[in-house]
DNA sequence: CGGATGCTTGAAGCTGCTCAAGTGAAGTGG
DNA sequence: CCACTTCACTTGAGCAGCTTCAAGCATCCG
């Protein structure tokens, strides 16, 4: 049922190949190190085997033991309250970081969930700190790493009228999913209407009805999960607060 | 304008005595520094003079410099949209750091406007990095407080409704108001009802009558700003999502 | 093919918003 | 010291947006 029991043991040489195409390469050879503090510093990150839709990777109460990178998938954070109303804090996205709620109270506040079938790097959370004292440099990344995961949080909480936040979120995830310099806009969202309901704090019938609405207005093209902005300009206004 | 340019030269002894009651000793002071190390981590810290309310310690836009602990007072950090809607990320109150918002982009996201007269100490974000390799233990110490800041804005976010979101609002105030071991249900609330209802996502409206049922409910006493909790455990479990 | 699931759409009702007026406390100036 | 202003908050009435309940479709899977 845990992750930690299914991570293989790590074959440097190709480890060391999977990393350098990683999205977070930056996380795990920054670039001032020698080959041997590199080989040093992947030694403690553990791929583990592929993670099916519908997987635990923790449970709220669970002890913090380490930091997850997402090579590929989705998973998402939420926590469920006494009345059973789920609360989406966070979906996790191909080359981001989960885990970091735990760091203060030592133990994991909510639930992570895999969405879509994912693969993710377990790195021991007792190692980054060892090695932070080690490679300084690591150290500034980590923070920076940290803050970049919990601010990707503001963006779409903000605005008052749903059309608004749904717009935020369009954009967001698009942003997230599309390479750097691709002229694409079209995207396929990794999470249901439910969980994205969840996440924007509404009902999963306002917010097919706000999508419908974008799409009537020729703002976006729905096709199930599948969405093309059609018109990211005008969506970035509505996100910001411009009412058009 | 800025609060950087107001700081005094540090006199190391009366300093230390101040931080010896400090509540972020812990950041500050950890347990196993010798004196001279101590005098050395402290040497960074500036206090800054005192702020008075309406004053603003950083604006969205402006270069990340440092993290500020507030000693005393009340600071609220938001951001406004296109549409001149103003969302509050987040309350700081006596004992609690901010800044960390700008870490990643190095930028801030958002501005800082204090609440009520506040007294705040600088503590330049280089000598954090630089300071951290030199003491290994504070250099989870800075994670875990990070974690900290970020992890107290979940707390409100949740529930559907909006006497869930404020109850839970009004208890976690209180917690972080009251002296640990208090037997008081007593505060006073350092913000205006507009600012809580923009923390909230509500009206003030809404707000208003809100707080006016659970009055009349016998679950809190309100006087202006005076706030008593009369059945705080009926509180918690409205907060927790049990519709009671 | 049948069932399950996830999404959409419709209609009715409620929550929360907007606009507007009223109240009370604190500060201002004569 | 007291009218006057101001500001923050409260309260009321009407309206819009969102939710709930319910039904209808399409897709996926056995």
């Amino acid at each position: 049922m845990r992750v930690h029991a299914e991570t293989r043991p790590p074959e440097l040489g190709a480890l060391r190949h999977a990393c350098r195409f990683c999205l977070l390469h930056d996380l795990c050879c920054p670039m001032n190190l020698g080959p041997c503090d590199l080989e040093q510093l992947q030694s403690v990150v553990r791929r583990s085997a592929p993670l099916p839709a519908g997987r635990l990777l923790f449970r709220a109460g669970d002890r913090f033991t380490a930091i997850y990178a997402l090579r590929s998938g989705c998973i998402k954070s939420f926590s469920l309250d006494a009345g059973g109303h789920e609360t989406v804090h966070s979906f996790h996205l191909r080359g981001e970081l989960l885990g970091f709620d735990a760091v203060y109270p030592d133990t994991h506040r909510c639930n992570a969930l895999v969405l879509e079938a994912s693969s993710v790097c377990v790195i021991p959370y007792r190692d980054v700190v060892k090695l932070s004292v080690d490679f300084p440099s690591l150290h500034g990344q980590v923070l920076r790493l940290m803050s970049r995961e919990f601010s990707k949080q503001l963006m779409c909480g903000e605005g008052s009228g749903g059309t608004q936040r749904t717009a935020a979120f369009l954009l967001n995830v698009y942003e997230r999913l599309s390479r750097p310099g691709s002229v694409e806009f079209d995207f396929r969202l990794p999470m249901s209407r439910e969980d994205i309901s969840n996440y924007l704090g509404m009902s999963p019938e306002t917010l097919s009805r706000l999508l419908a609405r974008l799409q009537r207005k020729r703002m976006i093209a729905v096709d199930r999960r599948h969405i093309r902005l059609l018109d990211p300009s005008r969506l970035k206004l509505i996100a910001i607060g411009v009412d058009c």
